[in-house]
DNA sequence: GTCTATATGGGGATAGAC
DNA sequence: GTCTATCCCCATATAGAC
């Protein structure tokens, strides 16, 4: 069964109180999905979150599918463009601190999409079949190039960048995903604004250094490296 | 609702049939949970994917939960004990290349324990109350301290102990719980031990070298730094 | 111990009044 | 557009024959 993604598109210009409606359901799907799996959510709770009988669900969303694609769709939007912007005349030594951060920051902003997101992956992305086709491919295989060129210039050391990339996913997105393990290990009800920045800042330099790239200080800006 | 994680133990012992049917159950289970979470699998697909009809689950697992909490107290018990071999009076340059690998392999070897308990962390951990009390909060701060000491004696450069730990678990859990994203990506229909290799030696390269470890070759031992 | 048949509840979806 | 009442299916769990 193939899911349309970008089912909430097209759908016909609307009124105050439907712009209204909708962001309170999908705000509160996105609570529910995130907590209990696309399957584990139900129309129910999802209704009782938003404050709405549960036949209005219905209404603005015809079938829990479409309503967890509409949620799906704009994680998506959300995700997309972030590794964009690396370009390979940009200095790694300033763009890639950039990059964590802002990886960081949607941990720290969005952690409930990143969570579904995560949940759909390790699902075996049922419902993204569409989204992980040869474009994709394509895409990955374009923001590669700008670190080998990177390695090629000197400008980082001779890694896999295809792994480099995977570690930058995955040591940042970790913050969002396990946010319940990170919190018990440390013994914490909260993980706030300043442990963001202290694990911010140990990724970068782990992950910078790691990389070959003297790290410039913050708002200075200079060349990292030179030669090979 | 508590979870008794030990659910499977303090079983009656049991003979040889009883003893295959319930490995078939579980390995059944696990692959049933990790595919659709907790909700989404069903008695009678995990029944199906056994072979056996699925009241026979019922009589060796008597309800659903206490299945799930046999094959969550299993990978449970594949989880302990990674962590502990590692001592502050060890060589980083010659035990953390040896967690990173053992990590790696795990997440070639049991993906499927991998995603079950990144699914079970992701949904807030509601089955897991008893495993992320106090204790685990003191045993991860005796790891904490090994790196800490490490630090301390300038094997490693100073940086956050428990951000490096939660930094080893997500870049080697990755390869389990993202696959799917991973496969895509590299546009591969499989993942073989060669790319486990690269993988392995890419994280081991950027970890080490951005902890400040001079890395020996495989096999040689040396010490890796002397100073501060 | 094994398995068929069934009870029971819950969840997605809809009809239709307002 | 909104909401109550209801339908129908499916999933867990069990009863009880073998």
């Amino acid at each position: 069964m193939l899911l349309r993604i970008d089912a909430h598109r097209g759908r016909k210009a609307v009124g105050r109180i439907r712009q209204k409606n909708e962001q309170l359901i999908l705000s509160a799907a996105e609570e529910e999905f995130a907590r209990h799996g696309y399957k584990g959510a139900t129309m129910n709770s999802i209704a009782q979150r938003a404050g709405l009988p549960k036949a209005n669900i219905h209404y603005y969303f015809n079938s829990k599918l479409d309503l967890y694609a509409a949620v799906l769709s704009g994680i998506l939007e959300l995700w997309d463009g972030t590794l964009n912007e690396l370009s390979a005349d940009d200095d790694p030594a300033k763009v890639l601190p950039a990059y964590i951060a802002t990886k960081m920051r949607f941990s720290r902003d969005f952690p409930l999409a990143s969570r579904i997101f995560a949940i759909e992956i390790l699902n075996g992305a049922p419902n993204l079949v569409e989204y992980f086709t040869d474009d994709y491919r394509a895409w990955f295989r374009s923001r590669t190039e700008v670190f080998r060129r990177w390695a090629e210039m000197g400008k980082i050391d001779a890694v896999d960048p295809a792994h480099l990339i995977f570690l930058l996913w995955s040591s940042t997105q970790h913050y969002a995903d396990f946010a319940c393990q990170i919190k018990a290990a440390l013994g914490r009800n909260t993980f706030d604004d300043h442990d963001f920045q202290t694990a911010t800042e140990t990724l970068t330099k782990i992950i910078l250094q790691g990389c070959g790239i003297r790290q410039v200080q913050t708002g200075t800006v200079r060349n990292a490296r030179l030669g090979g």
